[in-house]
RNA sequence: GGAGAAAUGGCAGAGUGGUCGAAUGCGGCAGUCUUGAAAACUGUUGAGGGUCACACCUCCGGGGGUUCGAAUCCCUCUUUCUCCGCCA
């Protein structure tokens, strides 16, 4: 969430801002103001009565001491009527302070001067494209139809267990998974990613620490019984490792990487577009969050992006990068680039990574800072990136690299493989 | 799952109703001394709100309560430890 403090200085700005992602931010701002004016007058009181009130404690405490207890059970009746004021601006204070919470998580993050105006992945701007598009033969199939021809992923044995959207991996499809899972974490960790194993299920604290909560709500699983949320994406526990940490300047850069399943309930998506592998609800991704001082954040976003852009080279796969628009940002994201690979077969892209500069905004909430060079604690800046996302890159593969003989595996997973073909 | 114990500042660890935001030690920072460093000594060292700056207010795991007054008493939740049970 933005910082409030940050509002005040900066209203106009804000707003401007906003109106690229196509927000008419003006009433928001303006009420954010106003209660924050009316939580500031609130709490003024509450201070001074509170004041008034241990004054008069300590002058009974002593008044007992000396013996005096006639003249300080007087005082006593004194205090009643300031108990009960500071009672109701408590209450009020409390009232005030929550709306304006509420409000905060209602304003999506200011973009980034470079972000395009827009309202739809139809503004999005492409920057970058890469590889070759390879000439298929006759009779080229999309990937769930080589999935189904070469038995490596059963999308009706998932549903029978589980629903759609769960799919089985098999034989050598499962062991093409376990290979690009090892393949990424392998090229993250050699960037110098530190590796983790998180859980798969976090809190409600950390829900809200990254932003899943209460944007996102019914986008995750919620386990019921232990109230908690079946991660979408392994930028949620990575994140809030830092979650009310102080750091010191001298932790940065401080980089990560995690492989996990997400989940992710996709209400109300449905038709072509999400067959097969193209939009599940239990995926497996490798992600890469970085935590940035303000200064260098945006020069990490370079470096991730190359990043990717490597492990896309390497895998032989045709993809272009794309500038979010305003319309199509995410609600946390000041910046974010999608990669997409494309899927010969079905002739479109798909989206495989996104790589975001939240600025702020996520450090706001977890209140992740450091200490600058005079001792004052600044929010640091929190990065994330998939890389990658695995069902569309498989499906990528399976499409680009289908032959006439079987699926060709890419030279670089073959040492993970252990087969250099799927027939 | 059952029984018990505990949770205090970066860490360790005092504090059981009043002047405690909290002794002491370690660590960190600054200074003195030194050619430099170490040692020693001196000072300093949590967070949030608020203010031009002060004042002032809040925070001793979270929430609620008792009291004029709570780190300290009561209730509740969470977490950790010990023992028993179960178990990959």
């Amino acid at each position: 969430m933005l910082q409030v403090q940050f509002i005040r200085d900066h209203k106009d700005e804000v707003i401007k801002k906003l109106a690229i992602r196509n927000i008419d931010a003006a009433p928001m701002i303006e009420k954010v103001l106003s209660l924050d004016e009316e939580r500031r007058g609130v709490q003024t009181k509450l201070d001074n009565t509170l004041a008034e009130s241990n004054k008069l404690s300590k002058e009974i405490g002593n008044l007992f001491k000396s013996g005096k207890a006639a003249e300080a059970n007087e005082m006593k009746a004194k205090t009643a009527e300031l108990k009960e004021s500071s009672r109701e601006l408590s209450e009020k204070l409390n009232e005030t302070a929550n709306e304006l919470t509420e409000l905060l998580y209602k304003i999506p993050n200011v973009p980034h001067p470079s972000v395009p105006a827009g309202n739809s992945d139809e503004d999005n701007e492409e920057i970058f494209r890469e590889g070759e598009v390879p000439e298929l033969y006759e009779g080229a199939l999309p990937h769930w139809e080589l999935a189904k021809k070469y038995d490596i992923i059963d999308f009706d044995l998932g549903a029978k267990i589980t629903g759609a959207g769960f799919p089985v991996y098999k034989g050598k499809g499962a062991r093409l998974q376990r290979a690009l899972i090892s393949y990424f974490l392998d090229k993250n960790t050699a960037a110098g990613y530190e590796e983790y194993q998180v859980p798969h299920m976090v809190n409600e604290a950390s829900g809200y620490g990254t932003g899943s909560l209460p944007d996102k709500e019914g986008q995750m699983y919620h386990v019921g019984a232990d109230d908690l949320y079946l991660i979408p994406t392994a930028e949620v526990p990575v994140t809030n490792f830092f979650r009310d940490v102080i750091l010191n300047e001298s932790d940065f850069p401080i980089q990560c990487t995690a492989y996990t399943p997400c989940f992710r309930r996709e209400a109300g998506s449905y038709g072509a577009h999400v067959r097969g592998l193209n939009r599940l609800h239990q995926f497996d991704k490798v992600e890469i969050v970085r935590i940035e001082h303000p200064d260098k954040s945006y020069e990490a976003h370079e470096g991730m992006i190359e990043h990717v852009k490597e492990i896309l080279r390497d895998l032989k796969l045709p993809y272009r990068i794309l500038r979010l628009c305003g319309g199509d940002l995410t609600f946390t994201s000041a910046l974010t680039y999608d990669f997409e690979v494309y899927s010969t077969a079905q002739e479109r892209w798909l989206e495989i990574s996104s790589v975001s500069n939240f600025e702020t905004f996520q450090a706001n909430r977890m209140k992740l800072r450091y200490k600058d060079a005079d001792g004052k604690n600044m929010l640091a800046h929190t990065l994330n990136g998939s890389a990658l996302a695995l069902p569309r890159v498989l499906a990528g593969i399976l499409e680009n690299y289908q032959t006439p003989e079987g699926i060709v595996i890419p030279e670089v997973l073959r040492p993970y493989t252990g087969f250099d073909i799927i027939d």
